[in-house]
DNA sequence: TGTACATCAGTGAACGCGCGTTCACTGATGTAC
DNA sequence: TGTACATCAGTGAACGCGCGTTCACTGATGTAC
């Protein structure tokens, strides 16, 4: 039997809000967030907002997670849609999916890899995993074809002594990853996001945020690079 | 005669001003830049400032234009340092300053290529001089050696229709420069940056905010990807 | 089937705050006579 | 040298605003008997 509809009361109030926030993060930027702004938007009053979230910046933890979750959803899925053996198809199927991710979702690209957010502290414990996960396919990636012997590099830089407890825990998240692979992956991360990143902030203007052919020579170039035979 | 300083009376307050909003950004962000705040640490009250910008939007594009400016300076004598027709030292050059301004200047690197401030609409015609100046460097030293038949580079994408205006505009603060050109030195820049915004950001954790190596060797693939010989 | 009651999502008023901007003003500085 | 006056940088009060967050509440929903 069909429950009358509770009056005031909007279905999945919790992802509404998550729904309203990323809407008006397109509009007028992360920072300009408002529980106020929200509520208004969702005609409800704004101390409602706090049966879902104990205070704003567990709304904008709750959006960046989702963020990188999202994010990495699309770059497994491309990982995992290439035959594990075709190492230059897989990357570029990664490169192109980071891409296509980053115009889908401008806002949660720039709430993830823009300037932070005045006043926000990133709770880096509960977002590691997400986060890590995230970049995790590329890293894997890079790091089957150095394992078979593909990966034309062959000098990295020592992991610092002050940065060694991260990539013990880095470890832990993403798998056993050679320095040279985590180098090379560095590198190959830095320039899909130059790219990306001007095009999403208007910055490559004689290309528009299409620059299809930049990005894409790009990729071959980083195939070209680093990729054996 | 040394006249006595007149009372309550900072020397130069327009630049004092200035100088208080970076400190703020650097310290809490560009979008929480607030008047109230620099006159409060400046120990004046708020709408002195009035008399030297006409309301917070025309500061904040001060700021700009001066970021732009003296990231435009680094540039120009970067590549003016370096005989011109040593094509490899002087793209070198201009990277290793690109960076250095950075991190020496990083609040004015977000101000500049970060995201955008929430609520603030650049006014594009002021600004467009000394941020086109600013790239120029980068974009001769292109010009120059693939005048020169150095450019290993070949194919380049059309400029499409839409942004023939503004190439053009362009074209008359920097000089005339073949799409070729255009697009290589597109590339750098994306490479560039990449690097560089990530470091700024935080997010070259395994390297920390000094992934020299990892700068210098895309510094080194540049120029062996596109200078002949 | 009908009544009494517990639950709890959402309300509305209120708090203290900082913001950009306006306005009439003041008082030190420098100038004209 | 001394006085009257114009200038104008900075003041202080006030405006209207939106914000995050608290609190006691209400009233519909679902449950126990």
């Amino acid at each position: 039997m069909v429950r009358p509809i509770k009056k005031k009361q909007i279905p999945n109030l919790q992802e509404a809000i998550k729904e309203t926030a990323w809407k008006q993060i397109a509009e007028y930027g992360a920072p300009a967030l408002s529980l106020r702004a929200i509520a208004r938007e969702l005609k409800i009053t704004a101390p409602a907002i706090y049966n879902y979230f104990p205070d704003r910046d567990a709304l904008v933890t709750a959006l960046i997670i989702d963020a990188y979750t999202s994010f990495g959803d699309w770059q497994i899925e491309a990982r995992d849609s290439v035959s594990t053996d075709d190492f230059a198809t897989q990357l570029k199927a990664i490169g192109l999916a980071y891409r296509n991710w980053a115009h889908t979702h401008p806002q949660r690209y720039q709430l993830i890899f823009g300037t932070p957010i005045p006043g926000y502290e990133l709770p880096t414990g509960r977002v590691f995993p997400a986060s890590a996960r995230s970049i995790s396919a590329l890293f894997s990636v890079v790091e089957s074809f150095r394992a078979a012997g593909k990966l034309n590099a062959t000098s990295f830089p020592q992991i610092k002594d002050e940065y060694k407890v991260h990539y013990e825990r880095w470890k832990t998240q993403v798998g056993d990853i050679h320095p040279l692979s985590v180098f090379v992956a560095m590198i190959i991360w830095a320039r899909v996001h130059g790219v990306v990143s001007l095009e999403i902030q208007g910055n490559l203007p004689l290309f528009g945020k299409k620059g299809d052919t930049l990005y894409l020579s790009e990729l071959d170039s980083i195939a070209q690079q680093f990729i054996k035979e």
